[in-house]
DNA sequence: TTCGCCATGTAAAGGGTTACATGATTGT
DNA sequence: ACAATCATGTAACCCTTTACATGGCGAA
């Protein structure tokens, strides 16, 4: 349910074509969300049938011709009441689903040195989105000034601190499962 | 494509019914994977069709009559095989999908009390969860002296405490959260 | 007598992924 | 010459959720 959302409250901060919907979930809110292009298109078409965006069609002869969408008051009045309730998300925030954690958990069935490969292509994982974070906070700092809202930017770099514990929370775990892999 | 593996994988250390399964899952597995009763036993027909499990139907006076799964040889093959191919599961490992972080993304809609009592619920469920992952080390214990194997029983507790490092992450990124924005 | 356990499923809808299709302009 | 960017979509498939349906046994 929350593609819908995410896109409504983008397009609370101002009109936007699919394509730059797009963009923002790859450069800002992938370490949280992520939807396939296609996907988008789809939610926005269903989306304006709900009523909740217009959209208009602009011509253009340099490049292919766009769709820009803009939320609706209609559209506006859902965002706030989803806003409103977010009692069943914070309940399933808890909730990982890792098809990586069902390969550990079954790992017993492969040998000492494949699981301990594993864990350490994790690890190396981690590093690699340890840094991929560093360009979701630039993409962040550089929204906040076309937005220019600062109080609003705040909540998007709690959402990032998020990102960070929870790759740092990997990296710990894999360091404590190599060691203990490897000890004896 | 993994809840048709974690079932091989329990039916790998012996035949069940999908009741049991189903009870597996909530109890030890559903810190890292989550199934609905029926979608467990819609997925054992097809795996049946793929031919990787045979059932038997036991037929009893006192209680519900029930059908035993067992793994084939060719189911055998199909975890050997998943488990040998890690590589896109440990890139997916990464991504977190929370529409409890999409919300604190837009949280700059609501009021700063609004979004404060967010994070102090959220602050909660995760003093819930910390609780509830013991009942889970609980289940791997008992689970450890029915399968009679430490060398498997070692790495469930590894995935059990990724939930730990996770939980606790939620944990102290919710107090970090709370400081900012009760900050001024 | 009410609750929880045992035990199995079907049907419909919703959400997400993969594969395909098109095609000009701008930069290296 | 080749890749990236701009820009939009359709169709089929797969996975997950929700709602519904049934019903006996034993314990408090």
């Amino acid at each position: 349910m929350s593609l819908k959302h995410g896109l409504l409250g983008l397009l609370n901060y101002g009109s936007m074509t699919g394509y730059e919907l797009d963009k923002i979930f790859r450069d800002s809110l992938s370490f949280f969300w992520q939807a396939k292009t296609s996907q988008i298109y789809r939610e926005l078409d269903t989306m304006e049938c709900h009523g909740w965006l217009t959209s208009e069609r602009i011509i253009q002869n340099d490049k292919p011709n766009k769709r820009v969408y803009t939320i609706t008051d209609s559209g506006k009045e859902e965002l706030g009441n989803w806003l409103s309730m977010p009692e069943s998300d914070i309940a399933n925030a808890m909730r990982v689903k890792s098809a990586f954690l069902m390969r550990v958990f079954f790992a017993g069935e492969t040998s000492t040195e494949q699981s301990l490969e594993m864990l350490r292509t994790y690890r190396e994982k981690c590093m690699e989105a340890s840094k991929g974070m560093s360009a979701a906070y630039d993409a962040i700092s550089k929204y906040r000034t076309v937005v220019g809202n600062d109080e609003k930017s705040k909540y998007w770099r709690i959402a990032a601190l998020y990102g960070d514990a929870f790759i740092h929370a990997g990296l710990t775990w894999a360091d404590k499962a190599i060691a203990v892999l490897e000890e004896k």
